[in-house]
RNA sequence: GCCCCGGUAGCUCAGCAGGAUAGAGCGUCGGAUUCCUAAUCCGAAGGUCAGAGGUUCGAAUCCUCUUCGGGGCACCA
């Protein structure tokens, strides 16, 4: 329809004002879709555009586009206002027709929008796995499975993919640390040492592997603490490495890890997050990625060796230094790690590379950007998306987000006060740039204040009155009720009516724009309507007409409520 | 020093590919339940959209500067 009416200005225009469309383009003609229809159902500022190329006042311009406006049969009413605006006002008909659609397509309704569908691969979280996932993954988490099901809403095809940190000096303290832990479990009486890792998942595991039959000898001898932390923990990793050997080592260390992993995966997935790959950062060595990527930087001409080290020359590509790739000890640098890693996303056939990354993180990303651009790609096809932080709060209360130790509050604890619904949907409901103040109490609170439950509420009554209709042995006729889709001419009726049109183009620019708390916006506004339209109105009345007619309506609203709450990983309770 | 994000009602925030009177909720005040779920609804009060310039017919929205707050600038991961 939007399409239509433009090119109904187009041709008024040509006609009345001798413009064609070379000049038209220049200026942009648009026409907005209005929320409430006090400026008709669309309007086009084309006169207010034109009157000063034109010299000539906006609405007698409007005035004469009008004049020279074809009107169809869809169109009840185009006439010009105030500034110089034109309003269009669809007919009746027309307007009620996209319940017709809902009704047709049902959850399909919005899908596949998008113009242009792309292969995408969306990384999110990919926290290291040496501990468990804390509130601040917990938005990361959230925010980044809904994008994947927005974007697979309108159209793309989505990979997830998490990326697992399971190389490099991490590993080894977080092995390190499982390893004393059993010593100590066996009654070796150890001093705290600094930058290891604690909490009950390193008691778990270590137990565990003890049940599993491993053994480390006793009298390890540990080393003088002498020098920093780091010098420290270094030394205690070699010294550990020679005296249970490498191989006993490693072994712990890939048990460890895939502990932690599983660890992970289920506190992902018992927040309804969807990761379809672990990528390895150890097969990056293991499958000689890493040299291969170092070839194709040098190959291009964008690498040079200085002190011993070989240096990617990202300045060129807009970084503001160039990086180290291979250290002059031989060891690769964890950037090495990343270019082979964004250039396989590529070679894996991926149009368009999504990373969620936390706003600590902007530093890296023209980094990023350079790694690809130097290995072929064009850096353009990486989008990344800096998430703010979260602060946890109950009431007016700040919560400390990690202890001295520097244990985070767990994601995992957060939904299991909340809920699950309630955590997803706050996380969601601000933009990914912005902090995010997460209060705890509004968040099980259980009224007006709280969306999740406004929005849910909002569908657990329509479903209670189609029980309500059928109680009253009244069965819902789809055909009555669309031929009577006119009598639904309350003001609330065509408000949401408007509102569930807009839908399909919600989808789109949130979709666009990696915007998903838009859609828990649109759900909210959808929600409100509603409950003042149940507040107001009647549904299961006696007259057959209006009846189905208004049940036809508060179906096609449960219909989207459902769509977009899923789309946040919220559920729909038929009863609340 | 350089870079990223933000400043909208007393509070928490929407609105931002420019558009017509800046919107919700909470809180305050006043109402609604013989009726499909009151986790709801209706009404009132409440604003120099941080400040100053600029672009434009038109700016909360775009540009510049200032200011306040959060974060970042490794041969760490």
């Amino acid at each position: 329809m939007e399409e239509k009416i433009k090119g109904l200005i187009i041709d008024a225009l040509a006609e009345s004002q001798g413009i064609n469309e070379d000049e038209l383009n220049e200026i942009g003609l648009e026409l907005s879709r209005n929320a409430n229809n006090d400026h008709g159902d669309f309007s086009s500022n084309i006169a207010l555009k034109l009157a000063s190329k034109l010299k000539s006042p906006p609405m007698k311009l409007a005035e004469e586009i009008i004049g020279s406006l074809e009107t169809p049969a869809e169109l009840e009413l185009a006439e010009c206002v105030k500034p110089g605006f034109i309003n269009f006002y669809l007919s009746a008909e027309k307007k009620h027709s996209v319940l017709e659609t809902i009704m047709k397509h049902g959850r399909d309704f919005g899908s596949s929008c998008a113009p242009e569908k792309m292969r995408v691969l969306l990384e999110f979280v990919s926290a290291n796995p040496t501990g468990p996932l804390h509130v601040g993954h917990g938005r990361h988490a959230a925010f980044g499975d809904s994008l994947a099901r927005l974007l697979k809403k309108a159209g793309h095809e989505v990979f997830t993919e998490y990326y697992l940190n399971d190389a490099g000096r991490q590993i080894d303290i977080l092995c390190l640390s499982v390893i004393l832990e059993m010593l100590r479990d066996e009654g070796l009486e150890l001093k705290n040492i600094n930058g290891l890792y604690k909490g009950t998942y390193i008691k778990e595991i270590s137990q565990a592997l003890i049940k599993e039959g491993f053994e480390i000898n006793k009298k390890i001898l540990i080393p003088k603490l002498d020098g920093s932390a780091d010098e420290i923990v270094d030394a205690l990793i070699l010294e550990m490495k020679n005296v249970i050997g490498s191989e006993l080592f490693q072994k712990i260390s890939d048990k460890t890890v895939s502990r932690m992993t599983k660890l992970l995966k289920d506190d992902l997935s018992d927040f309804r997050v969807k990761q379809d790959g672990f990528y390895s950062e150890k097969s990056l060595f293991s499958k000689g990625k890493i040299e291969e990527a170092c070839e194709i930087v040098k190959k291009n001409g964008n690498a040079y060796e200085k002190d011993g080290a070989l240096w990617l020359e990202s300045s060129k590509y807009g970084d503001d230094k160039d990086r180290v790739v291979i250290r002059e000890d031989g060891r690769s640098t964890y950037f090495a790690s990343d270019i082979a890693y964004h250039h396989d996303k590529k070679m894996r056939g991926f149009d368009l590379l999504i990373n969620v990354l936390g706003s600590d993180h902007h530093g890296y990303v023209s980094r990023l950007e350079a790694g690809l651009a130097s290995t072929g790609n064009k850096a353009s096809d990486l989008d990344v998306i800096l998430m703010q932080f979260v602060t946890l709060y109950r009431g007016k209360k700040k919560i400390q987000m990690s202890t001295r130790s520097g244990n985070f509050v767990p994601m995992r604890d957060l939904y299991s006060e909340v809920g699950v619904d309630a955590a997803r949907f706050f996380y969601v409901s601000r933009s990914h740039d912005q902090h995010l103040d997460f209060d705890l109490d509004l968040a099980t609170e259980q009224n007006n204040n709280n969306p999740v439950y406004y929005i849910q509420y909002a569908n657990a009554r329509i479903k209670s009155v189609l029980n309500e209709n059928k109680k009253r042995g009244y069965v819902f006729d789809e055909g009555i009720g669309k031929a009577n889709l006119v009598k639904l001419d309350l003001t609330i009726e065509e408000e949401i009516i408007s509102l569930l049109g807009k839908y399909p183009e919600t989808i789109l620019k949130s979709s666009e724009t990696r915007a998903v708390n838009k859609i828990a916006n649109y759900l909210k506004s959808l929600a409100q309507l509603f409950h003042s339209y149940y507040g107001s109105t009647k549904f299961v009345s006696e007259d057959e007409e209006i009846r189905n007619a208004r049940i036809l309506l508060l179906i096609c609203v449960s219909t989207i409520i459902e769509d977009g709450l899923d789309i946040l990983g919220v559920s729909s309770p038929l009863k609340m």
